[in-house]
RNA sequence: GGGGUCUUAGCUCAGCUGGGAGAGCAUCUGCCUUACAAGCAGAGGGUCAUAGGUUCGAGCCCUAUAGGCCCCACCA
């Protein structure tokens, strides 16, 4: 039983044993059961190719945290963790890995690299996840998914089918997003607009039949080999006469119409634009309208094709300067401007997209996002926090359809067979993968070679990891799920995407909450990143600091859906909170082992103490836990955990230990064992509640701390505080009248502090302190508290009487409501010192005074105001008077 | 072009539905007081960006202005 705890709290020790014991014990698992409420977070999987980083830390402590508060609540907690198969980053990183070898992606096959895909996926996949567990998350690793494993893939399936046959996903040939490095399309969201320095070149086309020249300006000079038109607006007068007639592209030697679109601005630039229906999506529009040829001159790797005439095979950005070049000696390039605008990049590899026509696959969004919107409209899921909304809301009112055929190979290929006799396209799952073509009967077909845009399978997360599409148990009880936590910059990406499937397939939402946060910065207030090489390793700072200081530091001082700047500084400040909260507790167990030593263990033990040997500051403290509870509980259900936190703190350190403790050693040190069994009975009570508080936060000192108690106690039956029973508020543990005692008494501590540091008198001169008040009320609460001021105050003596009988004239004094103290410090008195003390003081009452009888003076006030305002008012008024009073007669005194 | 957000102590940030400005770190002073020097006690430091407005009352609500950051759109 005599368990001795470190003097300084060592997170190593104990973090990787206190996991293994609650993975042991299952702690984490979650099965439906009718007889509880569910309560579910899906993680967002991290992708298999990733490393924990501060992000990852940030997100999973603040599910960890809303998971271990319910669990503790009683409810049927499930964390359900898994991993993202990352289509294209995966697939970019073993190409990577595989050139450093010397071998290209097209060597192995696609089976071949398939086989390395996985390979790499059993080495890397579980490394993120050790990482988690590291951080302290409670998941339910036996339920670990994968979005590729089967039950994934079936979901998949089954959603591709299904939307196939509701014409809900289509083929068409479109202009997309294309990365020539990664040789794939990509959605709009995976296109990052970057802002380059380039040249804006304005070049001529000579008019047929005329001497008149057509001039533009473009950004990409190259394209100009896939021009199908020139357009100007309908209503520009410069050029109306010119509309049907043609002009010649140079190189390729083609004629091509003038025509009018109002697509074109008239005062920007010349007004003329050239229209290249196969390289803009915007010229892709205007060539739909006018039906005008749609002519490709690029290859998949950005090099120019044969439709190039002379320039194929160049490169994109060779072929621009080879063209310039000989525009200029034709005499068709009028000037060249330094532009500086947007370019989309590829997210992922930083490439120039280059828009193309190409076949693809695209989900109709139009009819899918409508319950999406009204979803968030009508509240039925919420986003905290609410402004969330507004970019939500921006997304869906100008959703295009969704791209989501990839030329990759490592994802979730496309379930559609293609006949090559006679073309016809089949749609099924693989299970029923046709045989044969149904149109023609020809045996062979072919597999669309494509896969999924990644984000097609985390869509389906929320109910596809609970067995979707069986209607298992475990869907029809944990679905919907509760609350979804993840950075608000994958909103388009996934949350939305998420939101639509879940009403599609399940017709119900998939979460009821979204919980964003915001990206964690350097200390300079830079995202973190490898090539700036700013970013800072969780796991250095867990084997440093331990797991609950980085988790206290994630969450603390930052506000839902705002970036935070991560600070060494502060990441020390929980270290030293966690070995507060050791230190506190070291204190309370040394005290119930001597307790117990005497043999007086039983009446601290008691599940409920004897009221009547509670002392004030017992009740004091026992309050303050009491209403802790009630305003950390209702933080944590508005999803405020950085403000539960602060409380959670501040209670601890200031109430709790600098306080409270402080105020009950003179009794532990003391003989009388009923009033010591009452502190214990307290400082146990207190400290349970405290720690289960925190528990959610700083999961590893608090269970811990928490057994040891436990085993001193003898009490088995709570083996662990993640299940023990979250603390409630008690309307038996609230304590008014002590609470306002214990505040008057920690009022003249202060005042004794203040006087003693400013007249410069040292600890090791205890001094007399006088307590005088005329009420009876308040010298009995001094009586009862005087055991405090030898401690708390370095007083030898303390007096409390009704008059100034017997105090030296010239004593210091500091006022506090209903009651003045005295410190005869008679050699140390400087009366001019005193005096500007005492004048001090009467200004700062004045000030308060003037500013309640100000409020109370104003009819307005007295009239609008809500009448418990008023009384609080009219009670400062009451107290500033009183002490008014008393601080001038100090001064009457001293200026005599 | 549209939208969001921020501007609070030297630094980084909290401040929930409007009712006397807070924390951590830093600074200054004094303490190794038998839980903790990763600590204890005390102190200094803010016209809450600016200008108006609503209100009995504004850091908080409204409008405008200035500066910073972010997202979306992409006029070639």
């Amino acid at each position: 039983m005599q368990k001795e705890l470190a003097k300084t709290y060592d997170p190593k020790d104990i973090e990787d044993r206190l996991y293994a014991k609650w993975l042991d014990k299952k702690y984490f698992h979650a099965e439906p059961d009718e007889t509880k409420k569910p309560f579910t977070i899906v993680i967002p999987p991290p992708n298999i190719t990733g490393q924990l980083h501060m992000g990852h830390a940030l997100d999973n402590t603040m599910q960890d945290i809303l998971i271990r508060y319910k669990r503790m609540q009683g409810y049927n907690a499930l964390w359900q963790p898994g991993t993202d198969h990352a289509s294209i980053a995966t697939e970019v990183k073993i190409i990577e890995q595989m050139k450093k070898e010397g071998i290209d992606k097209r060597d192995l096959g696609r089976e071949g690299f398939l086989e390395r895909a996985w390979e790499w996926k059993k080495e890397y996949g579980g490394r993120i996840i050790s990482q988690l567990k590291k951080l302290g998350s409670s998941c339910d690793w036996d339920r670990e998914r994968f979005t590729m494993d089967e039950g994934c893939n079936k979901a998949v399936e089954e959603v591709f089918v299904k939307l196939y046959e509701k014409k809900m996903i289509y083929k068409g040939s479109r202009i997309v997003n294309w990365c020539p490095i990664c040789k794939t399309s990509i959605s709009d969201a995976e296109v990052e607009y970057e802002e380059q320095a380039g040249h804006f070149w304005h070049i001529k086309y000579p008019v047929m039949g005329t001497d008149e020249f057509l001039e533009f300006a473009t950004t990409r000079p190259e394209t100009m080999l896939g021009d199908t038109a020139v357009a100007v607006n309908p209503n520009d007068e410069r050029y109306t006469h010119l509309i049907g007639k043609t002009v010649k592209v140079p190189f390729v030697e083609r004629e091509i119409p003038i025509i009018a679109d109002d697509y074109v601005e008239m005062d920007f630039g010349t007004g003329v634009v050239k229209i290249t229906p196969a390289h803009d999506p915007n010229d892709f529009e205007v060539g739909k309208r006018h039906n005008l040829p749609e002519i490709n001159i690029m290859n998949d790797d950005a090099t120019i094709n044969a439709a190039g005439g002379k320039f194929a095979g160049m490169d994109r950005y060779e072929a621009r300067k080879q063209i310039v070049k000989e525009l200029d000696e034709m005499g068709l390039l009028v000037r060249i401007e330094d532009y500086s605008h947007n370019v989309g990049t590829h997210d992922r590899c930083k490439t120039t997209v280059e828009p193309l026509i190409k076949q693809q696959w695209f989900v109709k969004m139009d009819e899918l996002i409508k319950p999406a919107v009204e979803a968030v409209k009508n509240k039925e899921i919420t986003l905290v926090p609410e402004r969330m909304e507004k970019t939500y809301f921006n997304w869906t009112d100008n959703i295009r359809d969704w791209c989501i055929s990839r030329q990759l190979w490592w994802g979730h290929r496309i379930p559609a067979y293609y006949c090559d006799k006679c073309g016809e396209i089949t749609v099924a799952k693989t299970a029923d993968a046709p045989k044969v073509c149904p149109k023609c009967g020809h045996d062979h077909l072919e597999q669309d070679p494509d896969t999924l845009d990644t984000w097609f399978s985390s869509a389906l997360w929320p109910f596809s990891t609970l067995g979707w599409p069986e209607m298992t148990e475990d869907l029809k009880y944990f679905y919907p799920t509760d609350v979804l936590v993840t950075g608000y910059d994958i909103i388009f990406f996934w949350v939305i995407r998420m939101i639509f499937s879940g009403y599609e397939q399940m017709k119900e939402k998939p979460f009821k909450t979204v919980l964003f946060h915001g990206l964690v910065r350097d200390s300079q207030g830079r995202k973190m990143s490898k090539s700036l090489g700013n970013g800072i390793d969780p796991l250095e700072i867990i084997d440093q600091y331990g797991a609950d200081a980085l988790r206290f530091t994630l969450i603390t001082g930052n506000a839902p859906g705002n970036d935070m700047r991560f600070y060494m500084e502060r990441v020390e400040a929980s270290r030293n909170f966690a070995n507060k909260v050791w230190n506190a507790s070291r204190f309370i167990m040394m005290n119930m082992q001597q307790m117990e030593a005497a043999g007086n263990g039983a009446a601290a033990k008691a599940a409920t103490p004897d009221m009547s040997s509670l002392a004030d500051a017992d009740k004091w403290i026992l309050s303050k836990a009491n209403t802790l509870c009630k305003e950390v509980t209702e933080n944590l259900d508005k999803f405020e955990m950085g403000i539960a936190a602060q409380k959670i703190y501040d209670f601890i350190w200031e109430e709790f230990c600098d306080w409270y403790i402080e105020m009950v050693k003179p009794r532990l040190y003391g003989d009388d064992e009923k009033s010591k069994a009452a502190a214990i009975w307290t400082l146990r009570h207190v400290l349970t509640d405290a720690l289960k508080l925190l528990h959610p936060y700083m999961p590893f000192v608090t269970e811990e701390i928490f057994c040891t108690l436990k085993e001193m106690e003898d009490n088995t039956a709570d083996e662990s505080i993640m299940i023990s029973a979250w603390p409630e508020y008690s309307e038996a543990f609230s304590f008014a009248a002590e609470e306002e005692a214990v505040e008057l008494i920690k009022e003249a501590v202060k005042g004794i502090r203040n006087l003693r540091s400013e007249m410069n008198v040292p600890p090791s001169r205890k001094a007399q302190v006088f307590v005088v008040s005329e009420q009876e009320k308040v010298r009995t609460i001094f009586e009862n508290s005087k055991v405090f001021f030898a401690s708390l105050g370095g007083a030898s003596e303390v007096k409390i009487q009704q008059d100034k009988d017997g105090i030296d004239a010239d004593a210091v004094s500091a006022v506090i409501p209903n009651a003045t103290i005295y410190i005869p410090f008679a050699d140390l008195v400087d009366i001019d010192k005193e005096i500007e003390r005492l004048q001090k003081e009467k200004a700062r009452l004045e000030g308060e005074l003037k500013r309640v009888n100000g409020m109370l003076s104003n009819p307005n006030f007295v009239n609008k105001a809500p009448e418990a305002k008023l009384a609080e008012e009219r009670a400062k008024l009451e107290k500033y008077t009183a002490m008014m009073a008393q601080v001038e007669e100090r001064l009457a005194h001293f200026s005599k």
